[in-house]
DNA sequence: AAATGTATGTGAAAAAATGAACAATTAATG
DNA sequence: CATTAATTGTTCATTTTTTCACATACATTT
């Protein structure tokens, strides 16, 4: 085990190997190689070993990985072997989807809190939760245990919503509006952009000869 | 310009590209020096000049890029400068969404079909279009012009809607459930999962000292 | 308990991506 | 029309990531 910084890229490819793991797991598999793992993922078997490598010994030479065991240590390694309270601004049509989706409550990020400026929307429900002026999102970051923000405003809109997390003392954003933002260096984005997928695609449909 | 074969980190840079630059250009900046684009996507200025000369030369010497001179033409290297057919898959909460999203139309991906196997759906209109059965698929390929395929089933039924996409002959596919799915080496396929960027911060969080 | 087969963990090599530096080119200025 | 200032396109060095190859370790069999 190593303590270097850890690419990026291990990070997302970590997420991808609990995705087929938990496949397996439901299928009743209880013991996988690095090789079978490395295929159903589309990577390298070495990839696999050397990404786990990052934060620890998980698998048994000459056995390979016990599926329960290595999906716990993998969501250790990651910090989500617990649920995270999240707090969402920006109730317009991607907000409500999101609201309504379980599957982020399932993988441990709980939304507490919806935030929006629409005096139409504050005090509406949406799923289960009460619309609240994005005003009085510092004041309940702890009560509600709020730690991850997630952006759902317009472009125009989402420096603004961001400034009111980072004010909050929320550490951690994900932003699904089509817009950059600034934040202090201390606080981590990730951008979520379907349409660099659409793209991804239609470019490797354009150039296949 | 050179005609190697172009990382994915650059595709999925270009849309930042086309990102920030819309943004200016609704700002009504005109010419922008790589250095400041840089600056506002977060890279290094030399990353811009190199991933832009994959494709041509798109600046002037002493000046900068013209700002919608360099969309379109960013637009043009990726083979999104004109409308892609798309098909979805699964009407679920997720593919409803989606439909109703306005944004993909704007960005030159046209939801012209919506297919779910359940005789429940079948039939219901979602955002102006009418739920078909999946079977029906293929014989609607060339009637509406479908070119990429979107899946948003539950899991257990992706490799099925990849299969009915694959037979349809569709050569692209995003897949917005969470499974892996196999397909023939000609067919794209771009996997979206919210919950990796979720993982990520969760990370980022947990491991700040 | 030795031998055998299997699959991990890791160091070294190869490949790829990034960043710095600079020559080339343009516009503006005197 | 030469000079200056600015900024691109591109080469080269550096860093990072990926892949290979093998020693190490475990389970099973004889």
């Amino acid at each position: 085990m190593k303590t270097q910084n850890i690419p990026k890229a291990t990070i997302k490819r970590l997420a991808v190997y609990i995705q087929v793991l938990s496949g397996l797991k439901r299928d009743g598999v209880e013991v996988i190689s690095s090789e079978k793992l490395a295929r159903a993922c589309s990577v390298n078997p070495s990839q696999i070993r050397k990404d786990l490598a990052y934060f620890g010994e998980f698998g048994v030479r000459g056995v390979g990985y016990y599926v329960h065991e290595l999906i716990s240590s993998i969501k250790h390694s990651l910090g989500v072997d617990r649920v995270w309270g999240c707090a969402l601004v920006g109730v317009g049509n991607l907000g409500r989807a999101l609201l309504r989706h379980k599957e982020f409550a399932l993988r441990g990020f709980s939304i507490r809190a919806a935030f929006d400026c629409d005096p139409y929307k504050i005090g509406e429900i949406v799923s289960g939760l009460e619309v609240v002026c994005t005003r009085q999102l510092k004041g309940r970051v702890d009560e509600f245990g709020l730690e991850v923000g997630i952006i759902t405003t317009p472009p125009e809109r989402a420096q603004r919503a961001a400034n009111y997390l980072v004010d909050g003392g929320i550490k951690g954003i994900v932003n699904f509006a089509q817009a950059r933002i600034q934040v202090p260096k201390e606080v981590t984005v990730e951008y979520v952009d379907f349409t660099h997928h659409f793209y991804s695609v239609a470019f490797n449909i354009s150039s296949a000869d």
